[in-house]
DNA sequence: TTTACTGCAAAATGTTTGCATAAGG
DNA sequence: CCTTATGCAAACATTTTGCAGTAAA
């Protein structure tokens, strides 16, 4: 469901990309991991871990952040609210935005998936090299105390 | 392919929507459509107005492209970069992004609208009232002189 | 004539930058 | 050691707000 990784890991994938691993990224990596689903933005982060890290620096936040999505470590998460969102899960999955809670829930669906990967395939983008794709439902939940779930349809 | 009201038609939409017609939405809402394909921030249609209208106010498109987006008039389109951007073009169509020249281009397809709307009836998202989806697709112009085009594959 | 809208300027928010210091490879 | 990353504070960019005056219905 996620691709969380172990520091070891994180480390390893910080060197291959020619990035020092620093205490700092490391806990910002974590902290990104913990709220996952929650698509924070650098502030939020910063939040969660300044308790533990008192002395890091909000600005440290936003460049790792900022170097992670360059990595390919993270995701950037578009945001209707205009701010800069990221997002630990990097497999594919798309979102649900709720225009009331402002909420981005994610939503994993492999049948969808297929459909659009066939249908890309299906075209001739020209001069385009195609590396992705950002899919995002717009709506309302219904009644927000409770959750959205989605599932096949018993029609 | 676009969807341009002319001032009369204009008109009657924001009073159907409880607004008032005022010269400075009618000016706003003709900058934006002479923007197409650009989907700008308050910054650039205030730019382009202000020639012809030099006692507009910066706060005042601000406030009249978020009021047009309420009253569903134009879109909000989501950014990679952050900012705030609105789009005139209110047919169901998807944005190509590329990642170099933070260009968002328009293509529209019938046959993926149908695909997606399909897919969507096929399934129950519980406790949401779904209004519509947002689609990107994201890369990288091959070569950034030349336009992206999509067509059927002739695979 | 009433209410909603505008212009303005200030404040709030979110993000980036430059540079001296510190830490990783 | 050499280079890159950090912390800090200031600058910047973007967006919102409050309110007195103005214009639309």
């Amino acid at each position: 469901m996620q691709h969380p990784l172990n520091r070891h890991t994180l480390r390893e994938r910080l060197l291959e990309s020619g990035l020092k691993a620093t205490h700092q990224r490391i806990v910002v990596y974590e902290a990104l991991m913990e709220l996952h689903g929650r698509h924070p933005m650098a502030e939020e982060v910063y939040q969660l871990l300044k308790p533990a890290n008192p002395t890091i620096s909000l600005g440290t936040v936003y460049k790792t952040l900022d170097t992670f999505a360059e990595v390919r470590l993270i995701h950037k998460v578009l945001s209707e609210e205009g701010g800069k969102r990221f997002d630990a899960n990097t497999t594919a999955h798309s979102h649900i935005y709720c225009s009331n809670t402002k909420e981005i829930i994610d939503f994993e669906d492999g049948e969808l998936d297929a459909l659009l990967q066939a249908f890309l395939h299906s075209r001739n983008i020209r001069n385009f090299e195609l590396t992705g794709y950002t899919l995002q439902l717009n709506g309302k939940k219904v009644d927000p105390e409770n959750h959205v779930s989605i599932s096949k349809s018993t029609k």
